[in-house]
DNA sequence: GTGAAAGCGCTAACAT
DNA sequence: ATGTTAGCGCTTTCAC
């Protein structure tokens, strides 16, 4: 069923048709329920391809993130698709893996496909490929938690926030604080954490601050229980993001540890999980959803508008930092050593 | 760039170039290697949507998921991207919110944007109008999780593996066992899980089943808890998915009971993040990531051999349980109870 | 092994 | 308010 043939049928011009869908304003009232009359009945519906071939807007939307394992991205795109949805607008995901390559791979794909912009997640914003290529080849994108001057970004304060929060714990009675990263070469916003974890412990003339780095996600219970197992252990632990968080939780537990009694553990994400989570989570919790819709709403005014987003259209949102039962005062022996 | 362009440049005629991206073999080495310098140096990529306009094939699969909210479907998303990949699809999601008017909404969607084929987990198989849509207009689709004879499926046995889990609870001293359920009448699965626990309890010989079934997500922590801190309060809760698992120990907790000494708690679904929590959750593990991997596979070989996937190449995956944490013998006292 | 040409279904400029 | 028509970029038959 094509345009021509619901053209013939209801005796109009195939530009007729056309207008019904897309201009229906500019057709008679009578002309255009007829179209749609028949239109309805042979169960026509315009071909997207051609439409796009001749417009050359697909109204698809790339969308390249590490991995939807990780809820915080779930929650994301799940934003995202709500978004675009409501512009009438369709998404086409691709995951990397965390993997640096597969960004610039996921991006040539999406490409290749014909999406009129890209939302994206990358390790590293400054030295992206991936973003590099879409910005010589002027395909409008917009990054999704990275946050970089250089770029438009929808991205909270990912810095200030650890730092605030160690100050937070510091008035709780901790001294001995650790943060439990991923690698940090291999994220900007883990890096970005990490310098808050660090200017926060220097404004609370806290010791150098201990730092444990994570290199797989497979280890992470092993590598934190080490140090939870040290003669002189943290008595809370800032994880850059919530599955480092249960995974804490858990080498404590395996540490014969009580989180929040014997450990304080925060996270940072704002996954919602955390919230029916025995002990519920506490994180700096990121609007995790809106963070996906800010950025569908940047990235298609800027199609529509055949620009480009910028990087001075950059948003930050709020965060908050979610006090759940894994968070608690420091235990009353260690405020006696400190 | 167009392939006209490719062409000219190159100095030969544009089906020669179509021949050397699509059919490598029929052109003259050095011709292809002429066209394919040329290509490179000009960035040339074919353009999808005249590709696909004129093969009537655009690569793309469509996926209807109800969240992504829910790790397990997440996971699945996550096999199905990467074997879509592997054959050189797209996919392009769609999320219901569990409402089942969105399922035909989603689908109408997805067609509009000329997806080859999709791929979907409905609420209910049976009586999806979404489905019937998909099967009347003769567009491929496979459904996942959902089993049902009269179409193509890709699942597990969830009623088998809950009545041997009733069995192995049995075995471990539990009498007082309830299921915890959504709501029943709007997923077909939670049905057939539902079917398991009672064939179980009648083969165990146990006392009529007890059946919590939680209307809302929101209000699974207060309906659990009104439940196990009656006076003949079940010793272990088979949950119809993970998500609930955790909302059952949660509600567990509130109520002063500890998992698993008190009360035993099981899962459905595998999600990875289970492993990973303290206590580990106790679940009948599916193997998602395949689920989706399967669910493509049978689709794409559809697809490309212009059929569509029938009921009998449905495919039956292994389910396991995985015993974790949460899972123990019955307290003793309600074993002198029973 | 390569080229010429038709046409996939649609939109938009132009004409009436 | 509606019609005519060219052409978006590609693949594929048919011819050579």
């Amino acid at each position: 069923m094509s345009i021509l043939d619901i053209a013939t049928q209801a005796g109009v011009s195939p530009a007729t048709v056309s207008r019904v869908f897309n201009l229906p304003d500019l057709v008679n009232e009578q002309t255009r329920q007829l179209v749609l009359e028949v239109a309805r009945e042979y169960g026509y519906r315009p071909n997207a391809s051609a439409r796009t071939l001749r417009t050359q807007r697909s109204r698809v939307i790339g969308v390249v993130l590490p991995t939807l394992t990780n809820p915080v991205f779930a929650e994301c795109l799940q934003g995202i698709t709500q978004a675009t949805a409501a512009h009438g607008y369709a998404i086409m995901p691709a995951t990397t893996e965390y993997k640096i390559e597969s960004e610039i791979e996921a991006v040539a794909q999406l490409q290749a496909f014909g999406v009129d912009g890209v939302l994206l997640v990358v390790s590293d914003a400054a030295t992206s490929q991936a973003v590099a290529r879409l910005r010589e080849q002027g395909t409008p994108y917009v990054l999704v938690y990275n946050r970089h001057p250089d770029h438009p970004c929808v991205s909270v304060e990912g810095e200030i926030a650890v730092r605030d929060l160690v100050h937070h714990l510091a008035q709780l009675g901790h001294s001995d604080i650790a943060m439990v990263c991923g690698q940090l070469k291999a994220s900007d916003r883990a890096q970005q954490r990490y310098a808050g974890f660090v200017a926060g412990m220097k404004k609370a003339r806290l010791k150098p601050a201990t730092l444990i780095e994570v290199p797989f996600v497979e280890t992470a219970i092993e590598n934190i229980s080490l140090v939870l197992s040290s003669s002189h252990r943290p008595t809370a632990l800032i994880c850059s993001n919530d599955l480092l968080a249960v995974r804490a939780i858990r080498a404590a537990h395996q540490c014969g540890l009580r989180v929040p009694q014997d450990v304080s553990v925060t996270g940072f994400d704002g996954i919602q999980l955390g919230r029916d989570l025995t002990p519920t989570l506490s994180t700096i919790a990121q609007p995790n959803g809106d963070m996906g819709r800010e950025g569908v709403q940047l990235l298609i005014t800027a199609i529509e508008s055949n620009s480009m987003p910028a990087s001075t259209d950059s948003i930050t949102l709020d965060h908050e930092f979610y006090r759940g039962e894994s968070c608690a005062q420091a235990p009353i022996n260690d405020c006696a050593n400190s």
